[in-house]
DNA sequence: CAGTGGTCTAGACCACTCC
DNA sequence: GAGTGGTCTAGACCACTGT
């Protein structure tokens, strides 16, 4: 290098202990996470970057690289670089939303709220999302249908001024999943499933039509942001002859 | 190539399409595929492997860094690279095993193997693990319990040769999955799952000792190698009460 | 054509680990 | 101390995309 004093000064200062691209990678992960930088939207050159950062080409190419396979951006050869766009229906098999699945098996898929309120959370729901005890959720609960025949019985809840944008979209016929992406722009990042059976029972079986000792799938799924942030925890009750959940489990 | 036994120089060589960073890392993942690199050796350091690929280190660097993505070695710092040591039982969460789970939260568990027959495949198995129809496949019947008490039952489909090593290991009291990776060196990377619920009917009633209209959860396990291979096809039915299935699902 | 990312080189200094 | 990977620089040529 020039002189054995200085080859870092990007800003002179506060730096420290974190390496270069980190650093950078943390700036723009923020400005993506902000939507400082909204999706779709082409990033700065390499070359400007550099010229921004004043780091070497290699450096900014480490950052871009990170962000990249996190999902947060992808490059084209001879266009740029680009925020990623939240993968509207294309994430199939991975983490597929409950109308997305139907839908893909040729069946008409809808839904029925019929119940809204706000309350303190129950223990294993504020366990799941990070809540202190009691603090106030939104709880909705969905009937959702196949083909007009009713498939499942939903139990959502949403800290309350998210419950308020979800009810506010068409959360009757679509997957809260893909509300989430698309209408709300948050980055859906992993699901904690967790899978269980139980019989349907007095309420549920009126619920979906079924007698009480219906075997139900029961499921259960706290979906999170890339930020690491619990979305919502929502409780599905399943006919068996009428969904089944499929995924692919990474290790 | 192929046939030179040395490095050969990379410059005016033949191969003119992949680059020299992808050529070496295929090189080096199939010696540990094929386990000419075992798991746990110490790679050969960079400055080594930069004399014989002749190339420079940030080649060899990209080449190991995408390695390390894809999970299959693990650099430490002032030590060296290693080759990734089937994690035995540090996914958990993941893709974890039945016993596996149930160990964890402090409940022995064991098995009982009633019954193994070869024959041809049904079609949804000889589908799933990519087979020709009516290939022969071996069927092992297990009850596994928790605390001594019945938890599931599970029927899995194994290629026959598979199945002869699985059988002569302790399958009784391990989990398949666990088999795989620590006693015969495969490398699992992601697992196809479904569930569902079903009464368990007279037959898996009595297996599991209880009434036929208990509701139980059944799921389908298709765990998948590195290299894409489909090991095994096992249906489960697990009594609820007894275990909880649990995952983490990323997009 | 100019602009972009993709690949690659030949150095350098540092932090860490083991002896 | 010697050996290792972690970070970084300042170049270079190529392939691709647009005009």
């Amino acid at each position: 290098m020039t002189s054995s004093s200085a080859p870092t000064f990007p800003s002179a200062d506060a730096v420290g202990e974190i390496p270069l691209f980190a650093q950078i990678k943390g700036r723009l992960r923020e400005d993506i996470l902000e939507k400082r930088l909204p999706a779709g939207q082409k990033l700065p050159s390499e070359a400007q970057l550099q010229l921004a950062f004043g780091v070497s080409r290699i450096t900014i190419r480490q950052a871009l690289n990170e962000l990249q396979s996190e999902g947060l951006i992808e490059t084209k050869n001879g266009k740029g670089s680009f925020v990623t766009r939240p993968a509207g229906s294309s994430r199939l098999g991975m983490l597929a939303g409950f109308n997305e699945l139907l839908r893909t098996h040729g069946r008409a898929a809808s839904g029925r709220t019929f119940s809204t309120r706000t309350g303190p959370a129950p223990a294993r729901v504020a366990r799941a999302l990070k809540l202190a005890p009691r603090t106030p959720v939104t709880v909705v609960r969905t009937v959702r249908m196949a083909d007009g025949v009713p498939a499942a019985f939903f139990q959502a809840y949403y800290e309350p001024t998210l419950g308020r944008e979800i009810l506010a979209s068409r959360l009757a016929d679509e997957d809260a999943m893909n509300l989430l992406e698309d209408e709300l722009g948050f980055r859906l990042d992993r699901t904690q499933i967790s899978a269980s059976a139980v019989k349907a029972g007095w309420m549920r079986g009126v619920l979906l039509k079924v007698p009480a000792d219906t075997p139900l799938l029961y499921m259960r799924f706290v979906p999170h942001d890339l930020t690491g942030l619990a979305l919502f925890y929502s409780d599905m009750y399943s006919l068996p002859d009428q969904f089944t959940y499929r995924a692919v489990v990474r290790r």
